[in-house]
DNA sequence: TATGTATGCATAAGAAACTTATGTATATTT
DNA sequence: AAATATACATAAGTTTCTTATGCATACATA
């Protein structure tokens, strides 16, 4: 992630898992263009952090791959795993309390 | 910061920032201790992440120190200088969109 | 009384995550 | 034809954090 702010560490895959949670199948460009989309070009997710963040995820067996031919091009799609979706769950727990820590500490208003 | 959870990079400083902001001049230790009891526990503000931080705003210009002798003790206070100020504005700013972004990405609920 | 815990500073080695740069290749637009 | 978009990937370097260690004083407790 680029774009003046890096990730807190962890929420990339947190990012990860919960678009594979909405969309059943991603590949990572499409991942990068939801992002900037979603966030309206204000988050930059980097292929340099996500390709290997997703290897990482799935050498863990978090998520999986699988290989699909579009036209004369190759694209790999990924899926979260049941373990995934556990992890998923955990992360975005943290997420949230660390967010209410944050706010405590800043007295910031979201939303 | 350790307890489960990395900062957000630079959100250490700006917590540091606020800190001061709000009470003028704070030492070191004492943040370590005031992040623990605003928190409950869950974040824990390790020296080793705190002093090396507080050694960079005071080269950068952002916060300045200076020693007390307490009772036999040596005590390093901080207070934040007007482009520290300025400096946290900013930070702040950057940290509430930030996380807004999160919130549209996650659809985690904050408050 | 000595032993551990708390206070208070500091640095350093290593790990983790990211940025930036680069590389390859096809497809599409200008 | 050339530039941009799509689509993957790796690698060098930076930043930031964790964990470990060190020094020193104060206080509590066994």
């Amino acid at each position: 992630m680029a774009s003046n702010s890096s990730f807190y560490k962890g929420s990339l895959a947190t990012i990860i898992f919960k678009l594979l949670d909405e969309n059943d199948k991603m590949y990572g460009y499409e991942m990068t263009q939801k992002v900037k989309l979603i966030t309206e070009g204000q988050l930059n997710l980097t292929e340099g952090a996500l390709y290997p963040a997703l290897h990482k995820l799935e050498a863990d067996g978090l998520i999986i791959s699988s290989m699909e031919n579009i036209g004369n091009r190759m694209r790999k799609y990924y899926h979260i795993t049941r373990t995934g979706k556990k992890e998923m769950g955990v992360r975005l727990n943290e997420l949230q309390s660390f967010f209410q820590q944050m706010q405590n500490l800043l007295s910031i208003k979201i939303a």
